[in-house]
Formats: C-alpha cells, sequence, structure tokens
DNA sequence: CGCCGGTTTGACGGCAATCAAATCTAGTGG
DNA sequence: CCACTAGATTTGATTGCCGTCAAACCGGCG
C-alpha cells in the first residue's frame, strides 16, 4: 500500500542536479546534503502533504508532476502551484504545511529532514541562496497567474494554460521546431479547471473551441499539437511572442 | 515638479528598521547598508517603477501605500501586490522590473543602488536570510490571491480584501477591541476592482450591498467600520477565525 | 459485456460586465 | 462665500459569458 523507497542514488547522476535548490553546491556541500537526504515515491493520485499537517521533511521533486492546491470549505478548489522536476516543496522555518499537495504522475522527491536542513541551510549560502533565487521565480509565475485569474477570459486562459506547458516542454526539449509544437497533457480536464478558475465543462468546451478553430489538434484526450505557437500565443491575449520565440 | 529628497536619517530611528530586510543586521551590518542607501519621495499617483524600465535601485517602502500591477495591451490591469511599509521593491539579479509600481498614497523609500547592494547581500547571510522569509511570505499572500481570484464571488472577494486590510491595521495597532474594526480603505474603487479582477462598477454594488446587510459600516467613501469581524470573515467565505481571532 | 471515470455536448439561468446617467466630493476661481 | 468643474462613486438597464444541471459518449478494464 504505502509507496515504496527506491534506493539512493549518487547527486552526481542526479537528473535535476544542476536545477534544484542543490544547484550551486560544491561536492563537499553536496556530500552534507547526500547525509540527511532519502528518497520517497508517491503513486499517482496520493497526498505528499495535507494542509494542515506539520511536516518533518522538505525536498525536492525528482520526476513526475504534482499539484498544490488550496479548498475552502464547500470544497471550491484553486490550484496555486504545479510542481515539476527540480521544484521545491515546503517552507524552512515553518511547521505546517499550508497547501495540498498531491501527486499527479508517480512522484519521485528527494526529501531532506527539515531540522539538520534548515541548519545546514543557515551555514551554507549556496544552498539559501539558491532558494531565493527558486522563490522569487515561484513568486513571478505566481504573479503572472494572477492577470490570468483575474482578467483573462476562459479562451484566453485555456490558450495560457497551453502556452505555459509548451513553454516548459520546450525548455526540456533541446532548441527544436518553434512553430510547430507537439506535447501531453499532464493534466485531466478537471486540474485544468482548478488551475484556471473555471469549471471542467468549460475548458472542455473551450478545448473544443480551439480545436475546431485549429489552434490546435487533438489526438485523444491529452495529446496536443500546435501547429503554430504565434496564433496560440495571441489567443492567450500575450504580446505575440511572449518572451518566448526569438 | 521632481519629488523631493528628504534628508538622511539613522536607522536607529527608522520606523521600519525590526521589519524591513534590514531587520536582521546587527550595527556593522546596518553601518554599510548606511553607506549605499538615499531617501527619495514620491507624490501620491507617480510612477516608481515602469515595467520594463531597468532598474538601478532596490529598496523598501518606509511610508506610504505603492501598488503593483500587471497590464495587458488591451488595458486589462491586475494589481499582483500591495506595498506597504517595510515591503520590499525590486529583485536582485534581474535588471528590467516586471511590473508597475506606482505610489497610491505618497510614498518614502529607502533605496539601496543596486549592484552595491547584490555584493552586501552576498557577504551578509542576515540579509539574504530576512530577504528569503519576506519572499516566502509574498509567495504565500499571491497563492492565498489565486484563490479568491478564481474561485470566489464578487461579494467574497470584497469581504476578503476588507478583512485583510483590517487584519495589516490591527497588526500595527496595538491588540484593540478584535470585534469591532475601524480603519480607512487606503485604495480607490478602482484599485480595489484591479486587485480583485472586478470592474469597479461590480466593487461599488457589492460595498453598498455589504453596507445594507450591516455587515460594514460607511463614513464618506473611505472611512469603514466592521462592527462583527467574525461576520465579515464569514462572508469572505474563510473559516470562522481565519486565524484571525485567538 | 457492462461498469466506471473522464470527457463532451446541450439547455438554461444567474452573476458580473457593459453601457449609460445621476450623484457626490473636493478643489478652483470669481 | 458660492457657483462651477473634474474626478470619483453610485445607481440603473441590459447583455453575455460562464456556471449549473443533465445526459450522452468514450476508452479501459475486470
Amino acid at each position: 500500500m504505502t509507496a515504496p523507497t527506491i534506493s539512493s542514488f549518487n547527486c552526481g547522476d542526479c537528473p535535476i542536479r544542476h536545477r534544484a535548490v542543490c544547484a550551486r553546491c560544491d561536492s563537499d556541500e553536496l556530500e552534507e546534503l547526500d547525509a540527511i537526504k532519502y528518497y520517497r515515491t508517491y503513486e499517482a493520485g496520493r497526498p505528499i502533504i495535507w494542509s494542515g499537517d506539520s511536516m518533518n521533511f522538505v525536498g525536492s521533486v525528482v520526476s513526475g508532476i504534482a499539484t498544490l492546491t488550496q479548498t475552502m470549505e464547500d470544497g471550491r478548489t484553486q490550484m496555486v502551484g504545479l510542481l515539476l522536476p527540480s521544484d521545491f516543496v515546503g517552507r524552512p522555518g515553518r511547521d505546517g504545511a499550508a497547501y495540498n499537495v498531491v501527486a499527479t504522475t508517480e512522484v519521485v522527491m528527494c526529501c531532506f529532514r527539515k531540522k539538520p536542513f534548515e541548519e545546514l541551510m543557515a551555514r551554507t549560502p549556496h544552498i539559501a541562496h539558491r532558494l531565493l533565487e527558486m522563490t522569487l521565480d515561484e513568486l513571478d509565475a505566481a504573479r503572472e497567474w494572477m492577470l490570468v485569474l483575474g482578467r483573462k477570459t476562459a479562451r484566453e486562459k485555456i490558450a495560457s494554460l497551453l502556452s505555459i506547458i509548451a513553454r516548459r516542454d520546450a525548455s526540456l526539449t533541446p532548441a527544436g521546431a518553434k512553430d510547430r509544437m507537439v506535447f501531453d497533457l499532464p493534466l485531466t480536464r478537471e486540474a485544468m479547471a482548478d488551475y484556471l478558475g473555471l469549471t471542467l465543462e468549460t475548458v472542455s468546451r473551450q478545448m473544443s473551441a480551439l480545436k475546431k478553430d485549429g489552434v490546435i489538434e487533438l489526438e485523444g484526450k491529452r495529446h496536443v499539437t500546435v501547429p503554430d505557437m504565434g496564433r496560440l500565443l495571441e489567443e492567450a491575449g500575450d504580446d505575440s511572442d511572449g518572451g518566448f520565440l526569438g
């Protein structure tokens, strides 16, 4: 029932070595981190952390995708973050979790016991600086998302989400075609709705509309082809390039 | 025409000494900051920074209120942050500003030239840690706001904004009556609308409705009395206490 | 084959946006 | 001191987008 613990592997071979909170660490620092780290795997759909629970670890997503959500008492749900490989989970210096974290796909986490991590961070500027940098990036992303949530139409919201996912895929894939893009949606329609502040019916309708208008092509429910990225960005209401091309 | 530069004063007497980015600094560190700081005053309504401009300083709001906004080409505007005394402006390590920063009231900023500040931060963990802490707080606030923008009704949005402003006032005012609260709105109806992802007409209507229903009392347009804070929090859709009372 | 979760599509209604006009408030100058 | 003006706010009438409720569809799996 419980997710298995995978065997430790070497930080040098870690797929997120150069992007996670440990990105700036030298080999000595890495050794210290290694001493307090352990891996843990969560099955798709399983909660990783529940809002309000006290957390005894922080850590990085090594592989897979997880969501950060907030809910109201009556069940209304808003996603407030999407966690991808290298993203950091948990807040040093705070005990209780502020959000629900749920594995969307199978997720492997590199966990650090919280106390030792905090102590290590206090004497290791490389870690603290990297964490600051990552937090500032997340803050920017959250603020960009506030514009989407507050001011964009349903159609623009969907286009915004698709372009963000496409951009992210592009950053992993070595520079390929900028015009045509192909990717798999890592989210259900309901998760997309929770991300965008819509209902799943509206998400479905707008996906169909974008397909009908030739902005996207769909194979099955999840496999998306964007024939013209510029067109998608226009639909998202961003400037024609959005810092994406050129 | 140009805002006057006020004369420097001693950090020891600074009203935000214990809450700003310098909160953890000892007297030596304060002296180093003092060497690169200067004060600057902006009149109400004046832009402090324009999105895309390159910034040659970072700094703290000493007094007054400023807004952080994003806009789309067609003019749709979303506020993404409200800057109060002690809040930090600017991002170390980045040249261009990502948002518009506008003074809502007269604002006094304690500015640091960016390069020297970055260098100082690199060798002063007290500053880096405090900035991380403040950034994490802002990230939490932004995520809380995403729930408001994405999932709350107009009435709940207004109640949420009022309770946030009330809470903030309470944190300044020494613990007074928790039940009844009185404060002045620092924002116009339009700014409230930009914060909440609404139109100013809807803001006005909902303010009138909350007044009619006895949730708030208004004296003039800006002076608000909340007779029962618990009631307001209910209207905001938060748990009955919202971490505010008790 | 039949169930089940995820998804699509349809019909309808409501909440907030839009368009428009009245009212209030604070300056300004006569 | 008061009329006048500009900006902020309130209020009203109407529209339309998106949410709600409901039913059909689809693919996968026991």
